[in-house]
DNA sequence: AAAATAATTTAAATTATATTTCAATTTTAT
DNA sequence: ATAAAATTGAAATATAATTTAAATTATTTT
């Protein structure tokens, strides 16, 4: 949990290019999710020549690798972020589109056990609770 | 929780062509999840002029509408079920892609707990498990 | 260190999913 | 029945992601 994303990078083996060194570091001091075009734009503002294909490319194999994880908020784009962050899922206020992350062990233990009552192995889990504030007295 | 889509997309007033119909009925009548080119193969089966232009215009006008539900697995491609059932989660096969419906009142219950103690009135949520089978002895 | 091998890169082409355009048709309103 | 409005099919277009292929870069072998 104390790894920077290119040390994790070179325990796994990968080969790290200088173009994969600025989209690790890109993604190590960010808090939002980018999605691919927004990687590109702030990968070219370090190196004007990095192709979006390598981005592509990149975060596919970091996926794979299980150095990223992609996110899907439904708008037809793929974010990514951090996979080696604590665990966290979003509520969103429906009226102002905030977002608030959280983490609830008791629900993440059902959910494996929910899982293991289908039959099956928990390998990840997406939950997004959609509310409005309490109006306070 | 009693009329059919048909009669749900009359109440609301959307115009109900045959190309609508036959999209309602399968989606009526099935028990799965397909995805556009899916319904687009059923819906061709009945009527073979239809387009699949049509399929996607139908799905996205029927979504907006409430009448469906669209939901991303994280494939790429949408998938759309009747808006009009029990509610119920998804757990995906990560293997196989099949889709396994689930309810748990515990966790239903839990959900509405954090989104209180967040401070908000829980309105929806989505939950998807991914896990592969657990292999018998 | 130089040559050989292997992996990665860029740019362009391609694929996959979804949306839009437009003339023709169908439905609804008058 | 006629006019107006909405929907349709086919093709074109849009958008996100992947792949191809020649060139480059990194690694390994000698």
């Amino acid at each position: 949990m104390s790894e920077t994303i290119l040390e994790r990078c070179e325990i796994k083996g990968l080969r790290m290019t200088n173009q994969r060194k600025i989209i690790a570091g890109i993604i190590e001091n960010t808090f939002d999710h980018p999605d691919v075009e927004e990687l590109y734009n702030r990968a070219s503002a370090i190196d004007d020549s990095i192709s979006i294909a390598t981005v592509y490319r990149t975060v596919k194999l970091f996926e794979e690798s299980g150095i990223l994880d992609k996110l899907e908020f439904g708008d037809g784009r793929a974010r990514y972020e951090n996979a080696d962050r604590e665990h966290h899922d979003h509520l969103i206020d429906i009226n102002s589109g905030k977002v608030i992350e959280f983490v609830d062990n008791e629900i993440e233990k059902l959910q494996e056990l929910i899982a293991l009552r289908l039959g099956y192995e928990l390998r990840g889990h997406k939950l997004e609770l959609y509310g409005v504030p309490i109006k306070k007295a």
